[in-house]
DNA sequence: AAACCTCGAGGTCG
DNA sequence: CTCGAGGTTT
């Protein structure tokens, strides 16, 4: 590097872009020296204020960023990973509500679920909803063995050692603990404790921007010493997996484990009525402020623990709690400019540029505006929000962080628009690609038309195509795919999916190396194509989500790829089928079948369809296919059960639990749940005054049973 | 009508 | 990781 060095500001472009490529090839270097021979040339300081450089002149020219920029490099810098935990009971997240309606609403559910009399007393604990981070912690002969984050609820990241630091958390339980126990709670730091560490890190120019943010980034320390110096905290107030059976109610098992040693908040209470269940609300609401630690709520359980396993859980919630959210604090600032977004489908989504301020601990400085309807203040059904008022750039707008996360425009402050400020247009034509933008019939989206020709779109379809939940390439992130479309080297083009797996072998031809040419590096380069070799096979229902068929996203992708177990089979009935012309027509069988597949409806079916009868999705497949095998599906371990597999149907009147739970609990089970007798019907639950139903069983010579034969048939599962 | 799913978005940390 | 709007399925 020369010796004098030039402010940024003072830089010409073209400077600057000799300077970039000169420091990504030092700093290349010095990577290599630390990495690899383990001989750094320069101090720790040198080589941190090469990087600083390098991003301050990217920060002026983001034009020049180049992508072998040190700012993007994959490998290099060993990033903080913890082995996975496979929690053995689901961390599942809570249903949220807001005002007392909703908790007067979810109360009556869980009674109509339950089939609760009105006269009988329902008793649910209320406690005060910590701002931490979820964890579980794992005991196995009273000792402490295993700590782990939330993570999606299925797998967490195990953070055993740095847990142990935690004065709060016993190491170990006394004798009467069961053999094997899931704690779970939350961890936290108190709002003093936060602000005297940050004053201590305010030297290294580093700060937490709140108390949530601290406990989560000292929890996720390399050296377990580092979070031993942190103040972490740990209230106990659930739990997953137990050997024995602790006990009857929710309050009760919660204070054995403050026998236990473990914290418990004492804000919680068991409230007989909705009126004690908003008295307490208000009460932890009032004293907010005064608590040590921050809470954004209140959350409702039911007490007994039988009554819990009955109500069950939804896909990603208890049915048995909720969480009441406090009103979240609200901020104004002002519009500063409309963009508009190109998504993979084509949607064009508006996104607001505003004045940054702070909500809620958090700098803001977007918040997305839906659509066009949002922007001038019609809702989804027609009907007016915020009063009808429309929102314009220059606009001082009342913001929120929805759930304290998502920032949300609630409210335009009429009095303080500029006189000049016009109602905003929403563009009909691509700001990508300059192609139609057309707003089907009842939709509120405007999509772009440019499909095929617009580089948004296609740029947008190839990072749904490797991210986390599709093909999972690592060292193929948005800037990287962003380059290599952009790139005018056919050796490095990647314009299709089948381009990312045609790469290396393009590579290796050409003159023209990425780790030359681009400087990717060498091991980053040996990495990235490491990455895409391993998922040359690829399982069926990842594949099928990575493909961006509309309607077509994880959950619909598994549902087909258990139903058809192979890629080629789906593709076979997929381009088979007729779909329905008219109120009569029924389709072919094919159609019948994709149709037919549980949880597919004709919407999604026909987009399947339609996907297949394009001619470049099917050449792009056919690409696709050359290089990548979709495995077949496993076909998924069902557990035996006296009804599965059996289609059940409930008539009449059930009178030990509501409709709803009968279904839920049969297709629990295994079974399938349907509304009316055919001659599919394997089973019939009938209640008294079972009418037509009961008739048509009996007649189609399928089995009836009565509600409490249905108790002992399943009783053992 | 309720529950579920898709899709696109924002902010923080490592 | 989380949210909200809009749409789909049952």
């Amino acid at each position: 590097m020369s010796d004098i060095v030039k402010p940024v500001e003072d830089l010409t472009e073209a400077e600057a872009q000799a300077e970039l490529a000169r420091l990504a090839q030092e700093i290349a270097e010095h990577d290599r020296r630390y990495h690899g021979e383990d001989d750094p040339i320069i101090s720790d300081a040198e080589y941190d204020a090469l990087r600083l450089r390098n991003a301050a002149i990217e920060a002026r020219f983001p034009e020049l960023v180049r992508a072998d920029s040190p700012s993007l490099k994959v490998g290099v810098v060993p990033s903080a990973t913890f082995s996975s935990v496979a929690h053995s009971v689901p961390m599942l997240s809570l249903d949220n509500v807001f005002s007392g309606e909703d908790v007067m609403d979810f109360v009556a559910s869980v009674r109509r679920f339950l089939a609760w009399p009105a006269d009988q007393e329902l008793v649910f604990t209320a406690e005060p909803k910590i701002d931490g981070l979820s964890m579980s912690l794992r005991y196995e002969n009273r000792r402490l063995v295993t700590a782990a984050t939330r993570g999606d609820g299925t797998t967490g990241e195990n953070v055993t050692a740095n847990i142990r630091t935690i004065g709060e958390i016993p190491q170990q339980l006394p004798a009467d603990a069961p053999d094997v126990i899931e704690v779970r709670g939350e961890v936290y730091m108190r709002r003093d404790d936060f602000f005297a560490l940050n004053q201590r890190m305010a030297e290294t120019g580093r700060v937490f921007a709140n108390p949530r943010n601290s406990a989560a980034g000292s929890l996720r320390q390399i050296d377990p010493e580092v979070t031993r110096s942190r103040p972490l905290r740990f209230f106990a107030y659930a739990w997953g997996e137990t050997s024995e059976t602790l006990g009857e109610t929710q309050f009760d098992v919660v204070r054995r484990f403050a026998d236990w040693g473990f914290t418990i908040n004492d804000g919680m209470q068991r409230c007989r009525s909705i009126e004690e269940i908003l008295t307490h609300y208000k009460a932890i609401e009032a004293e907010r402020a005064a608590l040590p630690y921050d809470i954004d709520g209140v959350v409702y359980k039911v007490d007994r623990l039988d009554l819990q396993a009955r109500l069950g859980f939804r896909s990603r919630s208890p049915r048995w709690a909720t969480a009441h959210k406090f009103a979240a604090e609200k901020a104004t600032t002002v519009l500063t400019g409309i963009d508009i977004q190109v998504g993979r489908t084509g949607a064009m989504t508006p996104v607001a540029r505003l004045e940054p301020v702070t909500v809620g601990g958090v700098v803001v400085t977007n918040a997305t505006l839906h659509n066009e309807d949002y922007i001038r203040g019609i809702g989804n059904s027609g009907q007016p929000i915020r009063e009808g008022r429309d929102i314009r750039v220059g606009d001082t707008v009342l913001i929120q962080r929805a759930g304290d996360v998502i920032p949300q425009i609630l409210d335009v402050v009429m009095e303080k628009r500029p006189a000049d400020a016009v109602p905003y247009v929403f563009p009909e034509r691509c700001p990508d690609c300059d192609s139609h933008a057309v707003r089907e019939e009842g939709e509120a989206v405007r999509r772009c038309t440019g499909g095929l020709i617009c580089s948004a779109q296609a740029v947008e379809r190839l990072r749904h195509f490797v991210s986390r939940n599709a093909l999972d390439i690592e060292g193929l992130g948005e800037k990287q795919i962003a380059f290599f479309f952009n790139s005018e080297d056919p050796a490095l083009q990647i314009r299709s999916p089948a381009d990312i797996f045609t790469l290396k072998a393009r590579q290796e031809k050409s003159l023209t190396k990425l780790e030359n040419v681009d400087g990717f590096g060498t091991t980053s380069v040996r990495k990235l194509f490491a990455a895409i070799d391993e998922r040359r096979k690829v399982e069926f229902s990842r594949f099928l989500f990575a493909l961006g068929i509309r309607h077509v996203g994880e959950t619909n992708a598994k549902r087909l790829a258990r139903h058809f177990i192979s890629f080629s089979e789906l593709r076979r009935v997929s381009e088979a089928a007729i779909a329905p012309k008219d109120k009569g027509d029924k389709g072919n069988a094919d159609w019948q079948e994709l149709n037919g597949v549980s949880g597919i409806g004709a919407i999604v079916a026909e987009s399947v369809v339609e996907f297949f009868a394009e001619d470049h999705n099917r050449e792009a497949v056919e690409a696709l296919l050359t290089e990548v095998t979709p495995l077949d599906e496993k076909p998924v371990g069902t557990v035996e059960t006296p009804v599965s597999g059996k289609t059940v149907v409930f008539t009449g009147s059930l009178e030990k639990m509501s409709r709803d739970e009968a279904k839920a609990m049969a297709e629990r089970l295994g079974a399938k749940v349907a509304g009316s007798v055919s001659k599919k019907t394997d089973l019939v639950v009938a209640g008294p005054g079972a009418g037509s139903k009961l008739k048509l069983a009996t007649e189609l010579g399928i089995e009836v049973i009565d509600e409490d034969q249905w108790f002992e048939r399943v009783g053992g599962a």
